[in-house]
RNA sequence: GGAGGAGUUCCCGAGUGGUCAAAGGGGGCGGACUGUAAAUCCGUUAGCUCAGCUUUCGAUGGUUCGAAUCCAUCCUCCUCCA
């Protein structure tokens, strides 16, 4: 089995430049293909898992990734899609979102002896002369059908800067460069590159008279078409400090049941059967596929460790019983004791504000070991500690565990 | 460069001197129902010492007993003309 028939089987992609030919190619030889990631935050999500995981896909297969850091094309934007025009950001933080992402890209990429690269654009646009560029580049792009692209039809109605219609000629150029340096013949992205990436493939055939490919990912969304990876709080990190490995474990543990499968299949390394299988699940059963599914992307992200511990504080606080010892934990001061619950609940981060605090309770959604609080005036006492910590629980399934300092 | 228009609470979007912490929708949160799911229904959604008070409608000043609403300047964006 190719690895495009992986890719196929597993609904990665959306669309080949040329579908035959990227076949014929990827069973044939190793390819070297990149892939780009802008370095806007310090971190990638779970949109960029989909892309890391066809990438190791990939990579499986023999194929050699190059994973492209943005750091030239973050300082103009890209348009596509976006209403809003992107803020810019330093060289500084640029490097230091790269270094963010190369972390944890190696969980799952493999970077040793050059099996992948990583490289930033800066490199080279940065250093580009404007009139070389464009007379060497620039002609090779046609105003006309770069205004017929659908990337850029959201923003022709909303207003598009001359800088960030640039973007399609630096990304294109970016594939170009990669091309002559390192053999690279295939741009993958999500499906919102795809104009970009025909531009590059375009460019390298013009330039170099040599064939280009590319094809896009789907992009991760819900059944309902919605974008994945987004909560109350913002994105689902891949780092475990702005998305705990507990809640990154919820987060899949309460996908819908239509994007159960899906999930499994663009997410991990099951065997397509077993993901057919736990996807068929009807009614309460599809739990056991949920579990498996928070496990494993748990697992992939932060380790068999870590997606252990979140599957046993889950276990320990939904399946009643079980050890609570990892559970989400904060701690507050022993001079707290005495005071009024939500200060304490304030202290502990479990509540953002006061007022918003006052609802919950007002509301019956808050629960101290288990017993509903309806006393706004409450006091936290020594005895709501069993065993040093005090167990809350915010909503439906919102738990929080407080300890005394 | 010229002429018009717009900037509202998490988002979209009403509001054109007091009854506005600001309609409506989305999203979020809480509740009911459940399977830690979806759908549905109900409630709620600036902060605080919650009776009351404080800060909020691009920014800064001003008019007024009183402004998101009027005036001035500035910033940003859009449209048309060049």
């Amino acid at each position: 089995m190719s690895v495009v028939d992986i890719l196929m089987e597993r609904g990665f992609i959306e669309q080949f430049t040329h579908e035959e030919e990227i076949k014929e190619l990827l069973e044939k030889e190793k390819v070297t293909f990149y892939i780009g990631f802008d370095p806007t935050a310090d971190s990638l999500h779970v949109g960029h898992f989909v892309t890391l995981m066809a990438m190791a896909h990939m990579q499986r297969a023999g194929h050699r990734p190059i994973a492209l850091i943005g750091g030239g094309t973050a300082m103009i934007g890209d348009p596509s899609g976006k209403t809003d025009m992107r803020k810019m950001l330093t060289r500084e933080e640029i490097e230091h979102n790269a270094r963010s992402f190369k972390k944890q890209m190696e969980k799952l990429i493999d970077f040793s002896d050059g099996k992948a690269i990583m490289v930033n654009n800066a490199d080279w646009l940065l250093n580009l002369n404007y009139v070389d560029f464009l007379r060497d580049i620039g002609v090779h792009f046609s105003v006309n059908r770069m205004l017929t692209a659908e990337c850029f039809k959201l923003r022709l109605e909303r207003g598009l800067s001359f800088l960030e219609f640039n973007y399609m000629l630096m990304q294109g150029y970016d594939f170009l460069e990669l091309n002559r340096r390192y053999g690279c013949v295939l741009q993958i992205g999500g499906n919102d590159q795809w104009s970009n990436i025909l531009a590059g493939a375009d460019l390298i055939r013009r330039k170099e008279g040599k064939p280009a490919y590319g094809l896009t990912l789907t992009l991760l969304t819900t059944s309902e078409g919605k974008k994945m990876g987004k909560t109350e709080k913002g994105a689902v990190w891949l780092d475990p400090e702005k998305t705990s490995p507990y809640d990154f474990y919820q987060y899949w543990r309460n996908v819908d049941d239509s994007d159960v499968e899906r999930c499994l299949a663009l997410l991990t390394f099951l065997p397509m059967d077993e993901v057919r299988r736990l996807g068929a699940l009807k009614d309460k059963e599809i739990n056991e596929a949920k579990k498996v599914l928070a496990y494993e992307v748990t697992k992939l992200v932060h380790g068999e460790t870590e997606a252990k511990k979140a599957a046993e504080a889950a276990e320990a606080l939904f399946g009643g019983g079980g050890n609570l010892e990892n559970v989400p934990t904060s701690s507050i001061p022993s001079g707290l004791l005495g005071s009024k619950i939500l200060d304490v609940l304030i202290e502990a981060n479990v509540i953002p504000s006061k007022s918003e605090g006052r609802r919950l309770i007002q509301q019956g959604g808050l629960y101290i070991n288990n017993e509903k609080i309806t006393d706004i005036d409450t006091e936290v006492t020594e005895s709501f500690f069993k065993e040093g910590m005090m167990l809350v629980r915010k909503g439906k399934k919102n738990y929080h565990k407080i300890i005394i300092e």
